[in-house]
DNA sequence: ACCTGAACACCGTTCAAGT
DNA sequence: ACCTGAACACCGTTCAAGT
């Protein structure tokens, strides 16, 4: 049989998106994926050294998708709090339209800190970080603030992600509630 | 060779729990299980209908084990503040000891509502909730607060278990801030 | 009731060999 | 450079058979 792709990686990675979002991680094989692109077996072995390798490059993919959306949702006028609450709601839809990615995005335990995926994840908190340009807050009360609404945001994402937050409450209020009280809670621009 | 076990789903457990902690969700196998308490491969089915099965049961017992020691974290004198910082904190220092096992714990995607491993889940969300008595505040405030925090602290104990803090930041403090900053913002017991 | 042993279908990973 | 095919060691799961 000829060579079958030029573009195998690309092809892998999202077929292995779909798989990901319909039938979850524990779905995700290298031998499959190679089956449904009509490949061998060993094929993705050139691109991925290994099944990790693979899950690394959806969590980059997926922090690159959170990234341009978050920079989207706050590039709008509005206030301060405006565009925290709006930065929140897309998180926490984010992690709605595709929990086993977001998943897979914060199984990164034990990496190292130069790793790819670590940088795509700062590079989202940057997007927060940014918010509280002309503010009034200090950098070191932003900084603070923002790991402190990350976490808070990232256990919305997290618990909505499966499915575990108390029936009725809607992800979205959530996050605006917590962004409300996280701000008056902190006297930042006191 | 003679029966081995009486008690070979007790010893299947606390195999598990020691490999989890260990080597991670990823080194667990009924096998590798079964290899190491010297019993054949298929016994562990008697005990665990199949892998997922044995997660659960790992799961649970963190519950049980993360609830009481909440409900003992809780049990002290002192304001309600302390009390909920108290909680805080060991909320948060368990899923420090335990990464893997949180992990496990909170990887319960798609179950039905009726499951065992969300019931001790709900059990622990009791513990928080009952710390409101007397507090003032309303039921329907207590249990929006409950929410917002019980998803604030899992957030903290996320990115704790995943390493995924910015260097610097001790999940106690961030914990002990977060209670304050929700508390001061919710305008409870106004 | 509880465990064994063989069997089946699936993995990840490696590597010589093909084009 | 990129892919194939065979090979190895590991899985989960099932099931007849043993005690």
């Amino acid at each position: 049989m000829a060579y079958h792709h030029g573009n195998l990686r690309a092809e892998l990675l999202a077929r292995a998106e779909t798989v990901l979002a319909e039938d979850g991680v524990g779905a995700l094989s290298l031998r499959s994926l190679a089956r449904d692109l009509g490949v061998s077996h060993a094929a993705p072995s050139r691109h991925f050294a290994d099944r990790q390798a693979l899950l690394d490059a959806l969590a980059v993919e997926g922090f690159e998708r959170l990234g341009a959306e978050l920079a989207e949702s706050t590039s709008g006028d509005g206030g301060f709090e405006d565009r925290l609450t709006w930065l929140a709601l897309t998180y926490v839809r984010f992690a709605t339209r595709y929990p086993a990615l977001l998943e897979v995005m914060y199984a990164c335990k034990y990496r190292d800190p130069q790793d790819k995926v670590r940088a795509a994840s700062a590079a989202c908190g940057e997007i927060l970080l940014d918010l509280f340009d002309g503010s009034g807050a200090s950098v070191a009360d932003a900084e603070r603030f923002g790991v402190i609404l990350l976490a808070a945001l990232h256990g919305i994402a997290a618990l909505t992600a499966a499915d575990s937050l108390p029936p009725g409450s809607s992800a979205d209020d959530l996050a605006a509630d917590t962004v409300g009280r996280l701000l008056r809670g902190s006297r930042l621009t006191g």
